[in-house]
RNA sequence: GGCGGCGUAGCCAAGUGGCUAAGGCAGUGGUCUGCAAAACCAUUAUUCAUCGGUUCAAAUCCGAUCGCCGCCUCCA
């Protein structure tokens, strides 16, 4: 009935119940614009995408909070060596994002806020934090005065002893405290720059998120997310500055997932090894990403590779080659003939629902949920199979309803939007305009063969199949006639 | 060094105290076929990194060991 989520604050899986009824406040920490985003990115946004899809297919009215971080040292260095403006940049990669958003099928979120759009909420909240005694300004830069509060570190689990003997801290004579972190920075000549009472600057990293937040959730809100990189620092100093400034509790479950890995390494820039979403787009459609991506826990790392793809696809040709199949039985059965449907298959199909929903529930165990899907495609399966040629009503009944339910839920995760029959044959057409060979030249040898195989002269009729095949054609005999299609 | 996580069949991946250790891919066998292919069905872990411990009962809890990864610096 209730949704538990694993709740990065305490650590453990928590039955979740928003402060508001029926309405979930949902935050989540988008991308930095300044160049393409890599499947990295896209695991983060289809993840939320997954929990918004199933919090709204659950009943929840739910709002949804995703950034863009359209300026800082990143954007400012990037937009110099391409002799641009930031805001040029940051708008170029903004637009780039959402057509990475839109090729993916994510659902946009309630709202797409911009730093740069809201530096007088910046502002007032650090206004608010120097108030309150966390904050002090230096020389037009002001930083956040993390020995004053208290619980730093309670999301990350580690104390500011720890973080001081790791010692890979940059020594800035500035700061009260090596661990301090700046709330706003004065502008070099030549940067992008905003007045403010402590003088022309910009924000700093985490300062925008806190004020953001605040602006369109309020102080205290339900869900605060991300990837596991973020957890430290910037959700702790989110947590430090939110909390600081309005002396409420800060968002009360965090989520965050894991990385995607190559080779078992996390993808990122500075190591060189990403691939990005239009790259992934190009050789494998969105679905099959998005197969692939739910078919492992949110928070597991996941590996990314061509075998997994590939294995991916395959699972997805499955699913879609079971509904297509079905999607063209007979609506109307024989109300006389017997059921051909054993009592286990039936349940696995009529409790499909029921099962689904609890391994949602259970964290968003979307690789659990889609098992339960394989499961029952599998019944549905082997019912259409054991069709009779003349089906019972109750049997095409229940493979419809089935296959009614599989899209339904499937879409919670974006999957099998589109009509399967029209699947297939997009991934047919699509195949066959890469092929050496034209359909005009497969007709005629596939003529040539009926005739051999009138003729039973199997070796020339073997020879052509052959020799189709290393065209990547595969032909089918079957009692109507000799039907081809392209090797998938 | 501090903190966190992971190690389940050939590969991927659920399961976190007790019914037969989900599901996918690949493989093998079968149905179908002139033989095939496709599709479908069946089948593939006495065992969950290793070693101890707790318990009537552990993949699941505790401890140790080995291996891998992440955060502590920009990062989804």
């Amino acid at each position: 009935m209730t949704v538990s989520i694993y709740n990065t604050k305490s650590g453990k899986k928590e039955v979740f119940s928003p402060l508001e009824k029926g309405h979930i406040k949902l935050y989540v920490c988008g991308i930095t614009a300044y160049d393409f985003c890599h499947i990295g990115h896209a695991r983060s946004t289809l993840v939320f995408d997954m929990i918004v899809n199933y919090l709204r297919y659950k009943g929840y009215k739910v709002t949804y909070v995703r950034n863009f971080t359209d300026i800082d040292d990143k954007i400012i260095k990037r937009a110099r060596e391409q002799h641009t403006t930031t805001e040029e940049l940051a708008n170029r990669f903004i637009d780039a994002f959402h057509e990475d958003m839109k090729s993916l099928g994510n659902t946009p979120p309630t709202l797409e806020p911009k730093a740069t759009e809201n530096i007088p909420e910046i502002i007032k909240m650090i206004e608010d934090l120097i108030a309150n005694g966390f904050a002090y300004a230096v020389d037009g830069d002001v930083y956040y005065k993390v020995a004053n509060f208290d619980e730093y570190g309670k999301l990350s689990r580690r104390n500011l002893d720890d973080m001081m003997a790791g010692a890979r801290i940059s020594i800035n004579e500035q700061k009260q405290n090596p661990m301090d972190f700046a709330l706003w920075k004065s502008s070099k000549p030549g940067e992008p720059v905003w007045d403010s009472p402590w003088g022309g600057g910009r924000p700093g990293w985490h300062i925008e998120c806190s004020a953001m937040s605040r602006k369109y959730l309020g102080d205290s809100f339900d869900i605060h997310g991300g990837g596991k990189d973020l957890i430290f620092p910037h959700h702790e100093n989110e947590i430090a500055q939110s909390e600081a400034a309005s002396g409420k509790p800060f968002a009360a479950t965090w989520i965050h997932h894991g990385f995607v890995t190559i080779k078992d390494e996390k993808m990122s820039k500075s190591l060189g090894n990403f691939l990005t979403i239009r790259e992934i787009l190009e050789k494998y459609p969105a679905e099959v990403l998005r197969f692939f991506v739910f078919s492992t826990h949110y928070r597991t790392p996941l590996d990314f590779s061509e075998t997994a793809m590939k294995d991916a696809e395959a699972g997805l040709d499955r699913l879609n080659t079971c509904l297509a199949e079905i999607s063209q039985l007979p609506k109307e059965g024989n109300p006389d003939q017997k059921s051909a449907a054993g009592k286990k298959n039936i349940t696995k199909i009529t409790s499909l629902t029921e099962r689904f929903v609890k391994a949602m529930d259970n964290d968003f165990n979307s690789a659990q949920a889609m098992g339960h899907i394989f499961d029952a495609v599998k019944a549905l399966n082997t019912i259409k199979q054991a069709l009779p040629a003349s089906p019972a009503e109750s049997d095409l009944t229940l493979l419809h309803s089935g296959a009614k339910t599989i899209r339904e839920l499937a879409a919670i995760m974006g999957l099998l939007k589109k009509d399967p029959l029209l699947y297939i044959k997009e991934k047919q057409d699509k195949i066959i305009s890469r092929l050496d060979i034209t359909e005009a030249e497969i007709d005629n040898l596939l003529q040539e063969r009926n005739k051999a195989r009138e003729q039973k002269n199997w070796a020339r009729a073997d020879e052509i199949r052959d020799q189709l095949l290393c065209h990547n054609v595969e032909i089918k005999d079957s009692s109507e006639g000799t039907t081809w299609q392209v090797k998938i």
